[in-house]
DNA sequence: TGCTAGACTGAATCGTAGT
DNA sequence: CACTACGATTCAGTCTAGC
């Protein structure tokens, strides 16, 4: 599987752990350990291999872009890292790209819980391929995401117009995957509350941030930005998941992984690129629990069934129920039912029968009168729940 | 390629060209003549294989994106979305979508002269195999181009990022085809002197620039802004050229190149969107010679995230804000949300549940302390946009 | 005529838990 | 697996009706 820098001794790739980490028990008879939070230093599809299924919930991966192609048509080559020399960014064809991609991505789904996703990096030099054997390999593509560089490398010939953007493809495992982590309210609330679109404006990695050898040189020529990293675990992750990144350069998944509080899984073949991101996340101190516990999301609060507000007295059987122009008016029932004329059902069934509509949220609809103003019964809903959550 | 409306009579599918236009003469002996400004009603590749060989200077393409849609989509308020469900965008498979792809993308490189570019926009449903099938066929990647939408459609169901922009891929014929036209200077002096980026920012076609029927309906369910084509027009061909549209609907890509003193070639199946086109290019006046410039980017003062301090470090996770007079005391959270006791939301609706009121401004309302004294975030705001406007 | 409130719309792959 | 009920969810704009 072509030549790897690490230094292994024998034919066959083997997997190594650094001595500082946790290892997880397995998750099934008779498969390997996860190894959290750990970098395995080592051919990437070789390594996928030897991790047992469904035990990931998020990938990062930033594959090499295939910079230097040359030749616009494809050679007779099918093999598949045999055609990666020396350079590691250097494919003989796009044939010889595309079985890279396709072998890595089978690997990396084979690991992926059913409701994983995978984020995939790239420019417009590999990204379609990338996309289009996802999506041949049975991935369901969620959004792509463009990130904006707010300080690109100006196009200094003026033959083009300046790079300044980047492909990001967010995709589930398939279809049918559709329980996948992603925290919408959070995301609305860090956003003037507003939904969060598809552009990301994120500067580029550089200062401090930018890993730099003894030299000064830098230590990867693609070190993304750890804002970006962030901002993809903080949407699609929950604290202490794992989060697998299968070409782990200098660690930039791992650092913000560990900042935020997730466990990572980095897979990299060039043990000089594995040491600096070692000795990178071993400086990184994590967030404190109350800055990195999940927000809030309303679809994940206990459900409270309306009878709970008759029960508590909150609401009381026979009163009338309103919309907020008092246009409708329901009773309700000491079953916790609303009754409108002859008709009887639930708080969201009236709803829609009053407007006339195929479906209705009852929280959000009607109103109790107290004192000659209204008040909403999900307000009421809110107090049974901090009264459950104290109880809790 | 599937039914087509345009009711020739026979077998084989027959070029129309409506009768008012000029055609040019043969530029090689036995080839058939090049049809200038008209539309030809047909199948496109039978009607690009008429064609003479490297005659055009121009392709934008706008093929069926295959989107794949299943249900129906309904709005918060009830309200179903009018969604793109035409037979012309079902395809059988991907498999199937690719050859379709490949056929035209073919019959479009033969027309092209030599150093002709090709424009193909698209969304993630499509575009990842349009772009490695074009590379497959030899064409060369110049720039991928991100349009953004200032008005997308949201994303209803609160289950993914706004899907707020799509995608431009610009190439040439191959890579050894460098003589291609760039207007780098007249874009650059039209952009505020900062050479032109690959993102886009430009609003939908709405109002009155969208064609609608008799009916007050939409004639075409996709049809792009003017503002778009423009920008293509202008960057990428000279006054005079040839501008070919294989998927010409209802001739955005004409109305366009007639205004600029551009030639137009255009191929539509449908002869209801063709004749819309042919009466909205009628109508349309062509620019006279100075008044033809690029359009800026609308500079509207771009919105900041607050999510956007934190990940550029002005703010960091962890930290209190507070207001001038240090009597309220929120965290920072690294999502760009804030926390105060249990409550978690927005530096808005934080604000206002500080103090108790309906609605606050948290950017002229929360303070990071530095050095012992307080910093308003608004401030802070200030420096980010001042980075994004010289992005935008 | 001018203003405002409300309706309408855009290339969209847009549920889930419980029985 | 099928079925049912719950109940979560929208931004920037244009256009129309009504005052």
């Amino acid at each position: 599987m072509g030549t790897s820098r690490t230094g292994a001794a024998g034919a066959a790739p083997r997997i190594q752990v650094s001595r500082t980490g946790r290892v997880a028990s397995a998750p099934r008879m008779g498969m390997s350990p996860l190894p959290l939070d750990e970098i395995i230093v080592g051919d990437c599809i070789a390594a996928l291999e030897r991790l047992p299924p469904q035990s990931v919930d998020l990938v990062f991966a930033d594959p090499p872009y295939n910079l230097q192609l040359e030749g616009t048509l494809v050679r007779p080559d099918n093999s598949v890292v045999d055609a990666v020399d020396d350079d590691w960014d250097k494919f003989a064809s796009f044939q010889a790209y595309d079985a890279f991609t396709r072998a890595w991505l089978l690997a990396v789904r084979r690991v992926m819980k059913k409701d994983a996703t995978l984020w995939v990096i790239g420019s417009y030099h590999n990204i379609f391929r990338v996309g289009a054997s996802l999506q041949d390999l049975g991935y369901w593509i969620l959004n792509d995401v463009v990130w904006r560089k707010a300080n690109p490398m100006p196009n200094f010939r003026g033959k083009r117009f300046t790079n300044a953007h980047e492909t990001l493809i967010w995709a589930s495992r398939g279809a049918d995957s559709k329980g996948y982590t992603f925290h919408y309210d959070a995301l609305k609330a860090g956003n003037e509350d507003l939904q969060m679109r598809s552009d990301w404006f994120i500067p580029l990695c550089t200062g401090e941030e930018r890993l730099k050898d003894a030299n000064g040189q830098k230590v990867h020529p693609t070190q993304k930005p750890e804002a970006l990293l962030a901002r993809v675990l903080l949407s699609a992750s929950n604290p202490g998941d794992v989060v697998l990144d299968p070409f782990f350069g200098t660690g930039t998944t791992g650092a913000v992984a560990k900042r935020l509080g997730r466990h990572f899984i980095g897979i990299e073949r060039d043990s000089t690129y594995a040491a600096a991101a070692r000795a990178r996340i071993a400086g990184v101190t994590p967030l404190e629990g109350d800055a990195i516990a999940a927000a809030p999301d309303k679809r994940s609060e206990p459900r409270v069934p309306f009878l709970s507000l008759v029960e508590s007295g909150l609401v009381r059987p026979g009163e009338a129920l309103l919309d907020d122009r008092r246009r409708h008016r329901a009773v309700v029932r000491p079953d916790g039912t609303l009754a409108l004329g002859p008709a009887i059902g639930s708080i969201h069934k009236i709803g829609a029968l009053a407007q006339g509509l195929p479906a209705c949220n009852g929280w959000t609809f009607w109103h109790a009168e107290r004192a000659g103003s209204l008040v909403l019964i999900d307000d009421y809903r809110a107090k049974i729940r901090a009264q459950m959550g104290a109880a809790a």
